[in-house]
DNA sequence: TGGGCTATCATTAGGGA
DNA sequence: TTCCCTAATGATAGCCC
């Protein structure tokens, strides 16, 4: 597994994943009646949403709903628990991120919802 | 599709196909350099997630961009630009984390993290 | 819940439109 | 971005631990 290069199949593989793994999260949905969001940003930062029953309410819960053993969804909880070899691939791809960024204007973002369930 | 019946055979449904899921998500970060959120619930409700760059990260972002005519993750389609994200951005976070303060101990949820490869 | 194993079925890449 | 097509790759169900 290796990042595409070319910029154009890079949509292209996005979209068709993109689609993929929509389908599969339908699927999980639907065989065990499980609540499921998924948030993505496409290679041009365009969002993407899936959610059953509704992202938002999955959302929600998730930043207030928590007992005192977890902390709650804080940055610092996060990256206490991603291990070494997880987060240097994240810092590799985050760096990707920005130089793709940069390149791009950051102040004309289109930003819209798709709800595809609920 | 059909919903699983049989609760065993659901259970190991649904953990065998998230953990395919979070495989795919995974890939498609990978190929693509783009941001994923997951987050799913088993079918005892607990919850589990996946991120990249890191889930807080984008869920934070999708709660808190938004503008005077949308109150922000509705159930309807929000479509609409985004101007100045960095300051609102920054501003909605520091709001978001002390209503999170607020509602400590609120609740009962087991929450945990788990990032897949790696 | 998750890991291993395998036959079978589903999905993806790639090319073209 | 999406759809069609096909070969090749990958994922899932079912069974045991």
């Amino acid at each position: 597994m290796k990042r595409v290069e070319h910029e154009a199949k890079r949509e292209v593989t996005f979209s068709k994943r993109k689609k993929g793994l929509f389908n599969k999260a339908s699927e999980l949905c639907e065989l065990c009646g499980v609540e499921v969001a998924l948030i993505l940003f496409s290679p041009h930062l365009k969002p993407f949403t899936f959610g059953h029953p509704d992202a938002n309410k999955i959302l929600q819960r998730c930043l207030t709903e928590r007992d005192d053993h977890s902390p709650g969804l804080t940055r610092r909880n996060v990256f206490h628990r991603i291990n070494g070899v997880r987060e240097k691939h994240n810092e590799s791809l985050k760096r990707l991120e920005e130089e793709e960024k940069k390149s791009k204007n950051k102040k004309k973002w289109y930003f819209y919802w798709r709800v595809l369930v609920g």
